[in-house]
DNA sequence: AACAAATGTAAACTATAATTTACATATAGA
DNA sequence: TCTATATGTAAATTATAGTTTACATTTGTT
């Protein structure tokens, strides 16, 4: 899955700390979901969207290859 | 988090094992995150809002629960 | 140069999403 | 009644999300 969290962080002037704190999760949670270590849970994706005032759909988008076997 | 997956597969007349087979998951998955047993991961919220052509946004929902420190 | 703030990285750990197997119950149709 | 289909449930396991601690690098500021 791919996400826009670091263009929207750029667009509030947020910093990944900050970010973190809003949605109670480690500076590092961030950072590995920027660098797209891991694809956050459901929960946390919809609270990220809502700091930044936009839908879920806008800030992360399916891949092709999210639909291949695991 | 609340969901409509119930909802929307009523409203597409689909079994839990017709859906689980679309996106690649098992019956008893579906049926977990329909019963509230566990929240799905974002890229398989993503799949199976895909599958009835509704956004992420418009098949789960935040609450206010979700916000509390876990 | 020196300092602070932001970001990058990594390893070990904990929590939870998802699988697998197996069985129980409910319901509609032949 | 017998059978097929859909749903409910549970225990044990695997995969991955998220934490914690600690340190390195980058970048802007004085």
């Amino acid at each position: 899955m791919k996400n826009l969290i670091k263009v929207e962080r750029a667009r509030n002037d947020m910093s990944q700390a900050a970010l973190a704190e809003k949605v109670n999760v480690t500076r590092q949670t961030i950072h590995a979901i920027e660098k797209g270590r891991f694809v956050p849970s459901t929960a946390l994706a919809f609270k990220i969207a809502s700091i930044f005032n936009i839908k879920v759909d806008e800030l992360f988008e399916l891949e092709e290859s999210d639909w291949k076997a695991n």
